[in-house]
DNA sequence: TCAACTGTACCGACCAGACGGTATAGTAGT
DNA sequence: ACTACTATACCGTCTGGTCGGTACAGTTGA
């Protein structure tokens, strides 16, 4: 079977995340994710046969992108911790989308509340590999989901990232 | 006119928090409201005259408590970083109830994203005000959001403020 | 003092539209 | 013949919102 460029299903994962980062649950409807998609309705419900398959891809998708970032983020050469909070405050990246996809829908779905906590509770193993210091890591990983929600709010986060920079090499980091 | 011991206003509000934090927007539906409150659905309606009303009457509650809550972080003993920190932590507390709802609700109303931004930024500013240090303050500021997400994805709280406070006396305060 | 009226607080039947989902007939490329 | 769709038409349910009505406490004027 031939790979198309963009597989139809990636673009409906795509429409979905993007809708559910705009709108919330609420603007994440079958008719809009197709629309979205530039496929009829038929033609999503080809692919996912109802709305918790859909949701069910979306969770598959952050559990291979978390994946993914974890292995870059024990290889990295400033060090995991740094990676960590580095890729916290970036936006727009497929691990962010995916993640903030996720968040709106653990108000919602047991299932990605559930995937949540699995993806914090691998980052916070690596940070304290690294680090060897369970406290400090769950400080930092705190600083981390501060970026992100302050993402989420709207706030600027280069200038945050800054900051933590700062405060941690006072820490002899 | 004589009060009631506890208001049908008030008591809507608390129906409403509490279902947007146990299933999320979609679980907090007027008929939904209505029930949990003990009111039907035209009672409601009385009170709040649509779904906006509803929530903007959540938002006024939320800028209340916020109010109060500036006033008690300027007078803490222990200092404003410190009861930050302590409060993020907490759950169940009205004002914790209060902002957990709107964080739910920010997801598809601009206005209760723009009352979120305008509570971070108050507190940052007492934070900063007292602290000197605008670095440090935005940093406590992100533990305090982090330790906030974590109360939302469902990690314990406890265990992590005690690593906070470990960390902030390693940076002498 | 009594009828007429006002305002507040609420009930419950109803409605139009949107939602998730089903079904089916048909099409284009491999 | 099979995969990957499009298009249209439905269905039952739920949602926000409207509307007419009820109950009752308080006010007003003759």
């Amino acid at each position: 079977m031939a790979r198309k460029s963009t597989g139809t299903k990636e673009k409906l994962l795509d429409a979905f995340e993007s809708l559910l980062d705009e709108h919330g649950t609420a603007g994440a409807t079958l008719d809009a994710v197709a629309a979205k998609a530039g496929v009829s309705k038929g033609g999503l419900l080809y692919h996912f046969r109802s709305k918790a398959e859909l949701v069910n891809g979306c969770l598959d998708r952050l559990r291979g992108l978390v994946d993914e970032d974890i292995e870059l983020m024990k290889a990295a050469e400033a060090g995991p911790h740094i990676y960590y909070l580095e890729t916290s405050a970036e936006i727009g990246t497929p691990l962010d989308r995916s993640l903030v996809a996720t968040t709106r829908l653990a108000h919602e779905y047991a299932e990605a509340k559930d995937a949540l906590r699995d993806t914090r509770r691998a980052w916070l193993e690596v940070l304290n590999a690294h680090l060897g210091d369970i406290q400090l890591a769950q400080t930092i990983q705190l600083i981390g989901d501060g970026m992100y929600l302050e993402e989420n709010v709207g706030s600027s986060s280069d200038e945050a990232l800054a900051s933590v920079k700062n405060v941690l090499t006072r820490l002899g980091l």
